[in-house]
DNA sequence: TGCAGTCTGTTCGTTGCCGAACAGACTGGT
DNA sequence: ACCAGTCTGTTCGGCAACGAACAGACTGCA
């Protein structure tokens, strides 16, 4: 590929990106930048979280495994938000489970220093509860589409929410870890895709989905994906004052 | 009927009775007690709120209407918490609707006081913290819960959270409500409600649940049940450290 | 006492998804 | 170039829940 390969900053990260030099520079030196495997866990249910982790390219799924065996996604995490809000809301663990869903980077950091950031207040108190505010709204969207809408609209979803997070309209995700995350059989991914596919909205080969037409997957789609895009988009627009500049590097 | 009217007091809200007096003090004034009648709306989808409510013996349940008509709750909030969390945690608004689903009363504080009590920082923020976190996974639950448990074990569900905050074993709740509640189909409701009733586990008419049998009610609910009772008291067992005094009145 | 309104019980066909099982196809490693 | 491992396509029966429609039963008000 020729594409220039820019180095991941912390800047790529929405929230990190949005502090202002005063409050960002203290804690630029604390962040550690890690590579983000997919498939890789980066807490499970109550287990002590270490590290709170700002993803930059990578995309992190929050889910829960039922007794049985099965599991459904909560709601997932790009460069918009931060994984492992309980380091500060209180509680330090969670009953669910915290896994990369596409490979990348992000930066982390330690769950003393986390704490300590948040308690400073400032602004980045402000933005991580306004995030965990908009991951509040995703989590209610999810379960209310969980009961209300079909597998196919689900896909569409989850496809949409994807790609707003990834530079391309290229997903790197098999049949099998879309039906694990929607909590479905991959079958049912299999002609919900078939589906898609055949009227031109997607294309896809063994593991790689190419997006084709944008518009008409939004059409197909249910209204879950918008209520979240808006409700996401209205509750960090006065906060994140700072666009990420695109030229910083480390 | 004979039993002792006690009139409500905030104490009966756990978490004004976790405050220490300090803090419970200057709050306390500004605490308003509302009646809080069945079906009362407390907010809609995108509607400024106007106050947080502090239930005591009432329970407010947080549901989002889809397009289409149906609903779904998402969470419910009785005496343990507070309804209006994003008037701390930033955005004023939500895109669910609180509506009261067991009549009673509550305390409430106006928006602006419920801000600045929150930004004083303090046990109250805390506690606060806690309770939003809790209601993450109240709603991560239910998201799960939809997907993958049957009509029956959510039935349990929702009959045990009820009955939990309720004083008496009797639930006033038609079928009706119920099915809105968990977003299916009253006749759902109907035919699950009646094998449970067959089995013994409960025995109804008319709008009245008497539950008749609690254990087993939990043997055959879904994990999910216990999964959230736990979590939400082990996040607050360490920062509700006062009991509601049983006998402090107003 | 009657009646309207609401709540509950029951039916029937339909549908979306599950569970299991298996065949073909692609990919990467040796 | 092969082969093991993984991913995808397709089949079948089965079931839980849906949607619609209606009959009976209870309650509270007039």
């Amino acid at each position: 590929m020729s594409a220039t390969f820019t180095f991941p900053s912390p800047n790529q990260n929405h929230l990190l990106a949005a502090l202002p030099p005063g409050e960002f520079e203290p804690l630029s030196a604390q962040l550690e930048l890690v590579a983000m495997p997919l498939g890789k866990m980066l807490y499970g249910p109550d287990e002590q979280l270490q590290h709170a982790y700002f993803p930059t390219t990578s995309i992190v799924s929050l889910h829960y495994i039922v007794e049985s065996g099965a599991s459904a996604e909560t709601a997932s995490v790009g460069s918009e938000g931060v994984v492992g809000i309980s380091l500060f809301m209180g509680g330090d663990t969670t009953s669910s489970s915290a896994v990369v869903q596409t490979a990348g980077h992000g930066y982390r950091l330690e769950r003393r220093l986390m704490k300590a950031a948040f308690n400073v207040g400032g602004l980045l108190q402000k933005i991580l509860l306004r995030y965990t505010q908009s991951l509040l709204t995703q989590m209610a969207q999810t379960a209310v589409c969980n009961r209300h809408h079909t597998v196919e609209q689900q896909l569409c979803r989850s496809l949409l929410q994807t790609l707003d997070r990834m530079p391309s309209s290229e997903l790197v995700m098999t049949q099998e870890l879309l039906a694990s995350l929607l909590g479905v059989r991959r079958e049912g991914i299999t002609v919900a895709a078939g589906n898609l596919q055949r009227d031109g909205l997607i294309s896809y080969r063994r593991g790689h989905i190419a997006v084709l037409d944008r518009a008409g997957l939004e059409a197909r789609c249910c209204e879950c994906y918008g209520v979240v895009k808006r409700e996401c988009a209205r509750l960090l627009s006065d906060v994140l004052y700072r666009q990420p500049p695109p030229s910083t590097r480390r």
